[in-house]
DNA sequence: TTGGTATTTTTTGCATACAAAAAGTATTTG
DNA sequence: CAAATACTTTTTGTATGCAAAAAATACCAA
């Protein structure tokens, strides 16, 4: 009877570790600066310090947490200078994915990118923040998916999880939250027509904006929560 | 007296496998394919198990090696699909350090990268091909500084490490040689106007020139060395 | 009280021990 | 002799133990 039950869990210890860690750091369940306490998580956990440490180097690689040596790992914390130059990382990878998918999205693919696009839509009129930002996320992961490009999706989700973090404080005010929307019925439109370069544009676009959003949301709310977003 | 040779080493053990391992890895010293046997690596490297553990695990999130479940890691191995799609990755990189790095160089890197570049010059009248590599790379290491951008920097290092390993077994053909060194002068030349977007095309165009060259290498030499570029 | 130092406690980093899984080898049977 | 199976060895994955470093606390002197 136990023996199914456990058969599932036979992932890799250090891999479910990596995996839920890696949940709590993108959901903020653990504050960037945040010290990353080895017997507490442990615990919290229910695993020993070995798959734990390995998560943690994991974890270390993505950017996620920083090593102190000898003094373990904190939660990584961006400065307004790293969001900027994640941003612009972040352009061009979602540029070139645009360009991509531009050049390889299938019909069936363009059909369900234009699903989830007006489902958030629907989540725009009802002013849903939760929702559209979930659809938002699954529109671009769509794009994404379709660019064909297994590296580049890698590599793209990787500098994205960084952000994650800031994204859930980011309560846009309603004038960009409409250019927005306006900028996405134009991604449609040029994914549609299979016209990369302008598909390329309006992400950069776009991503300027939303860099611009979440830098400002950064520097007024940067003594209220966690003002570890300066460096030494 | 022994105090301070032991107080160099004081770096992470952990931290200085990384680093071995990912030499060996990017230098073909451990060839595409190849399991890491924990055992055989902790006494060539002197550790045991446990920093060596975490460095494996460091090199799998930056994609130099594969973990297989309760089967160690194996070296990374990249198909002619993974190296197309790690060009496209790599383009848009360099690309967008290209256009950053003519907003943003001081009239010092500039002259540091010219300098490189007439090394490189030398090194190709000679047909040196060795100080030409090294040349290559310092150069655009130096253009990718003068981006100042850490976050692209790092994501750019991560990615064409794992293009290292090939790269060491293009011995280019003449004429391609030459295209790549007139390329390399039009780059300096739009770097020197601050041409951002003449930077940015003719990167875009050298890498695809790489990229073709090292398609090629990997087609022609695809039985000779190593065969493990092929996927389940 | 305050500043500094010594001592204890905690925490990190590495090594080792143990268990489970995989690989390799021998053995048995048709 | 071949194929399958049981057994042994090796290898991986996780837990634990130990030492060094850092942090916290207590203690002392001015």
């Amino acid at each position: 009877m136990t023996a199914e039950i456990l058969s599932i869990p036979r992932a890799a210890l250090h891999g479910q570790v990596t995996h839920r860690l890696r949940q709590m750091l993108v959901e903020n369940q653990i504050q960037p600066g945040a010290k990353l306490n080895e017997r507490a998580l442990c615990e919290g956990l229910n695993v020993s310090r070995t798959p734990l440490r390995e998560a943690i180097k994991t974890l270390a690689a993505e950017g996620l947490v920083e090593l102190l040596p000898n003094r373990g790992a904190v939660a990584a914390s961006l400065s307004v200078d790293d969001v900027v130059h994640t941003f612009e990382v972040m352009a061009c990878l979602e540029a070139q994915s645009g360009a991509l998918a531009a050049e390889r999205v299938t019909d069936l693919e363009l059909a369900e990118i234009k699903a989830l696009h007006f489902e958030m839509m629907a989540a725009f009129t009802r002013r849903d923040l939760s929702n559209y930002y979930r659809l938002n996320a699954a529109i671009h992961r769509a794009m994404n998916a379709a660019a064909k490009n297994p590296i580049l999706t890698a590599t793209y989700e990787q500098v994205n999880a960084r952000l994650q973090a800031l994204r859930f404080k980011s309560n846009q005010d309603e004038e960009k939250w409409k250019s927005a929307v306006i900028e996405h019925e134009q991604m449609i439109d040029a994914l549609d027509k299979r016209d990369g370069r302008a598909l390329q544009e309006i992400l950069l676009n776009h991503l300027h904006n939303k860099r611009d959003v979440v830098v400002m949301q950064l520097q007024t709310h940067a003594n209220t929560s966690t003002d570890k977003n300066q460096k030494a």
